[in-house]
DNA sequence: ATCGTTCATCGTAAATATACGATAATTAAA
DNA sequence: TTTAATTATCGTATATTTACGATGAACGAT
């Protein structure tokens, strides 16, 4: 394709997507999971529990963050990522609102 | 990558991403929109309404068609498009069981 | 039988995603 | 101040996604 059409859609819309673009991954899923469960959240507790290496753990992470479902913060040599409670939230939300609109459920 | 590592996770987490995965592009949320909003719900009146061409909404519909979001039944020439509730109840249920795992909301 | 309409599929190009090892950057510890 | 540990980023390879025009297949109408 020359270029994405990806812009000439509704915000909403757009949102929805990109948020679902960040589900799209069984891993990113259970990455979500294992943060929710676990108290310590530091990026080797993740990867010990993923069939992934490290640097694309890495990368799921930042996919993730970019979209601010999750948040990283620095802790010495390490980084502690957690749940944002907030965009999930709305996520749950607009998600919610795009199923009353879809379905009958 | 050598070969996608997709398969090792739950059979639950793929079906999530999978559908994530169908929702991920805000022309087929818009699809999903149109197909509950129209009687008629041919592929016609669909690209008369997206800004992409008719081959592209072909691609899209085959997408949601191949996670079951949508039936399409042959009408003559025209191939007629549904919401599949079935389907979009199931990923509404999942959904909302993930949300309750990940988010206090 | 031919023609027009409708839609899927093919071929193709460019962008993005997925995965890994290697390396760089940061910090704590020795 | 080296060293070890931790994580992000770079480089790279391959797969998949997105997009389009062209073509083909199916059907109704003439």
């Amino acid at each position: 394709m020359a270029f994405s059409k990806k812009e000439e859609f509704t915000k909403e819309d757009m949102w929805l997507a990109d948020i679902s673009k960040a589900l799209s991954h069984p891993a990113r899923i259970r990455i979500l999971k294992i943060l929710t469960s676990m108290n310590s959240c530091m990026v080797g507790n993740i990867v010990e529990q993923l069939p992934l290496s490290q640097s694309t753990v890495s990368q799921h992470l930042k996919e993730l963050k970019h979209v601010n479902l999750i948040d990283g913060e620095i802790d010495g040599p390490r980084v502690c990522y957690c749940i944002n409670n907030k965009t999930l939230a709305r996520a749950k939300k607009e998600m919610d609102k795009l199923y009353s609109i879809i379905c009958d459920c």
